[in-house]
DNA sequence: CGTAAATTTGAAATTAATCAAGATGGGTGG
DNA sequence: CCACCCATCTTGATTAATTTCAAATTTACG
């Protein structure tokens, strides 16, 4: 494991070019550096809770977090899993609207929110960016409505193997469609990112691997050997660019 | 049915303090007013493609469009009802990523996208709104995942119809909890916006209307007697804030 | 190495989809 | 102005998919 002394100058972070100061130049870098802050979060840790004051705003720099709902009756949805570089919290918001949980250990960057609210007044990089991703952020959530109302579940499942592909999955060397990802989430998150049972998601993951779509090595670790079959799974037509 | 000169004027527009232009002085309105000009959409006409290119930007000033996507075999999900004072389209991007249909008549304030984008750089108070009401509609996107996600059907028809009782609805006079409103959508578009066949749509509408959470008259118009009758069946503890 | 959590698998029950007719109502033309 | 017509909506019966209930089995970790 890295020293975190490692990540203390923005230029070395290994989001530095795809976060919300993806765009600063590095004299805007260190007015952010000045009011950052890192946080380790322990795995299955909550980060914030929905309903309470959003003191903070922050990247995650290594790690998943999930942001979720849960109904009265205990059911739950997670709605949106934030990997490196995505940015959790929302300026000029009071309260999170999310339950925010460690999926794994997570290193977050975080900026008081207050302090980040002036900061986007004064750097128009940083409120491009913010806007930019928050964009691409909702045509994400709006794609995944199609696999949430209209895919079945073995679509389900491909289509979010194929999203952790692109995000996370590095390809073989000498073969760059067979790709090799750590999958972030237990089975129960996966169902309840999916909005299936754990038990559907099981049995699912189960049949792609028997069908040879996916091979696991461990709990964690997913080999998907041929990227293109997978997305025919997922009905997925597209290059990637759609789900960021 | 109002002449369309009425609209001419930014400041007897209908959406002036609810679209993209509500934080603007008189003199940056005049900005935007140099840029606009109005479309009537006819019911069922598409609006965008996905795919094409994005020429333009809009408000919705009246009437009802819808976001969808549909998959190679047919299989159609609506990801976005845009209501008077939503924006359609984003700025930067050259592509639609969803279509965009009339789901009644629809009248648009547009702008010619790359004239907006210099306003957006131009003018803070648009940006920001604009930044605003994006993640107000991330977070809208993210709740709706909730009821795609882990919603039963009768659930997820009086979730939407208690959407567009706080989106669309008149209280009777002198009670306040007795909403009418008149329904933007067929029973396929209600169906496809909610993951349900419109079999089952159809069947859970009459459902609640025997269980008197809801009465109609003729095709479109929907009343609904108490308003917390609906919200209790939609498992929706809010106050409304987080659907916006 | 033992153990508890996570995962897998099986069988029965339930929900919603599919297949299939009818009923309703808004609009139009006689 | 009213009757007819077509699209839309409703309702019914059956089928398919997923959930629920219930054990086994595996794996990471102390």
């Amino acid at each position: 494991m890295p020293s975190p002394k490692l990540r203390e100058n923005c230029a070395d972070c290994p989001i530095r070019y795809r976060a919300v100061c993806a765009y600063c130049e590095p004299d805007e870098l260190e007015v952010l550096e000045r009011i950052k802050s890192y946080s380790e979060i322990a795995s299955g840790q909550p980060i914030f809770f929905a309903g309470e004051p959003m003191t903070h705003v922050a990247s995650v720099v290594t790690g998943a977090a999930v942001l979720s709902r849960t109904l009265e009756d205990g059911r739950r949805q997670i709605n949106g899993v934030m990997l490196p570089s995505d940015f959790i919290g929302r300026p000029w918001r009071e309260t999170i609207p999310f339950d925010v949980t460690a999926a794994g250990p997570v290193t977050l960057c975080r900026f008081e929110r207050k302090a980040f609210e002036a900061i986007l007044k004064e750097t128009p990089h940083v409120s491009e960016r913010l806007l930019s991703m928050t964009l691409d952020d909702l045509d994400a959530a709006r794609d995944w409505a199609v696999v949430l109302g209209r895919m079945a579940a073995r679509e389900r499942i491909a289509a979010f193997l194929l999203f952790l592909s692109r995000r996370l999955g590095k390809p073989t060397p000498g073969n760059a469609q067979r790709i090799t990802f750590s999958m972030p989430l237990t089975r129960e998150a996966i169902a309840d990112a999916l909005g299936l049972t754990l038990e559907t998601a099981s049995r699912q993951m189960s049949a792609l691997r028997r069908d040879g779509l996916i091979e696991t090595e461990g709990r964690s670790t997913v080999i998907v050997p041929d990227l293109t079959a997978l997305q025919d799974e997922a009905q997925d037509d597209a290059d990637g660019s759609d789900i960021l």
